[in-house]
DNA sequence: CTAGAAAATTAGGTAAGCTTAACTTCGGTA
DNA sequence: TACCGAAGTTAAGCTTACCTAATTTTCTAG
């Protein structure tokens, strides 16, 4: 398998592919065309490609799907992205509102040296800055399962894992709440009319704060107490 | 002065013009095909669109020229290639026959607040790992007058303060002889026969080794003692 | 002052990656 | 079961950035 020098477009490609099968949506040619702000007709051009260099699956007019091994090359490049992210947080005090665009283009610039270099300063870690697994040097991921904030039951205490979006806007707004991954939240209520859910945030007499369900449903958690999730 | 928006390939011609000049070369059609690795068609074609865009001054058959625009563009690249390159020997341990080629391509691809961010890290450095000047925030750069270690008069000391080459070879050689920038070389002599020179490496008794005229020449020194250079 | 060689340009072509406009196919409803 | 809209593909064309082969210009040496 030496399989390489595929442009920073093919990678983006693959990685739109596997962030959407992460998020459990099928692989259409819509979905990738919205995903890479293209075109459908590009996305059409370069599933023949890369079908054509056996990283991708796909009949006309049915699902795409990534072979094993354009799941690595995607893999390859979510490591690079989510350690970039980590190490632009972490050592050059980037926030976490600001990491995605920037690792966004030089994921596809790092040499495996300096890939490695970085995750060997960050201890080999396995969580980005918004509590997005990092592929593991052979490519495995950690396996967690959480609950949408959305999906809680109200008196249902439980700790911020992971915020699955990656607008500046949105996460700068999750921010100023305290509402990052490790903050710990308790479920309030979700009113009786619209979409709203009201949570406090901090482990004690906490802020209560009221976000759109929408927001909610990107905000994955790991409860604290044992009754979890509100039936439904 | 808006213009931004350069592809890779356009800020690699504008900075090997520079480096051409830096080293008091002409800028030709040839000398810049061999310094970005492609045939004289392809300078041809690409002069003609910087020209087009106001950043080279070119006469068909007539050397190139940088307009003062264009000159700006290379700075800017110059000082993110060295701020990476001083980044990577320092914050992340790469020897400094490594970090050309990671730099190179990172160089078109860090937003300009990183660039920041990594100088500020750094101290707001003057110089890189090869002793390369790094062109400030303004893009001045700081101006020393060295000399040729292959220039210097036998018994004269000096400080290696510059290797103007950055093949990994001639550097990893250079580096096992510890003559790198810092170091303190004495020159011993000139061989009768044949381009080497012989020089002393190291404050007290250090080793002496012979090196070819060819490298002493890349090697650039400040002398410690008053009787500088070999005439002619 | 005039050959030739060296340097540069032009001509013609390829490949990636994108676009818009026109079409085909698919799948769900009436 | 036939239609219709949504999804996808094909067609045609553009820009960037390369290439090789052919041609033109420049400059230098005789
Ligand atoms: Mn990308
Ligand atoms: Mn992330
Ligand atoms: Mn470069
Ligand atoms: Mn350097």
């Amino acid at each position: 398998m030496i399989r390489k020098d595929l442009t920073p477009a093919m990678e983006d490609y693959l990685k739109g592919a596997y962030l959407l099968r992460e998020r459990g949506e099928d692989i259409t040619v819509l979905a990738l065309a919205e995903a890479l702000k293209v075109t459908p007709p590009s996305v059409t051009g370069m599933v023949k490609r890369l079908a054509g260099l056996g990283l991708i699956e796909h009949t006309p007019y049915r699902l795409i799907e990534l072979t094993p091994a354009g799941t690595a090359v995607a893999l390859e490049i979510v490591r690079h992205h989510r350690l970039l992210e980590l190490y632009l947080a972490e050592f050059l005090g980037m926030a976490w509102d600001e990491v995605h665009s920037e690792a966004d283009r030089l994921e596809h610039h790092i040499s495996e040296d300096l890939e490695e270099r970085i995750a060997e300063r960050l201890g080999q870690p396995a969580i980005d800055p918004h509590g997005d697994p990092i592929p593991a040097r052979d490519l495995t991921l950690p396996e967690r399962d959480l609950v949408r904030l959305s999906a809680l039951r109200p008196g249902v205490q439980a700790t911020i894992a992971r915020v699955s979006n990656q607008e500046p806007g949105l996460l700068h707004y999750l921010g100023t709440l305290g509402m990052v991954p490790g903050a710990v939240v308790t479920f309030v209520e979700v009113a009786p009319y619209g979409n709203v859910v009201t949570v406090k945030v901090g482990a004690g007499k906490g802020a209560v704060h009221s976000i759109a369900g929408e927001v909610a449903s990107r905000v994955l958690t790991m409860p604290t107490s044992d009754e979890v999730a509100a039936p439904h």
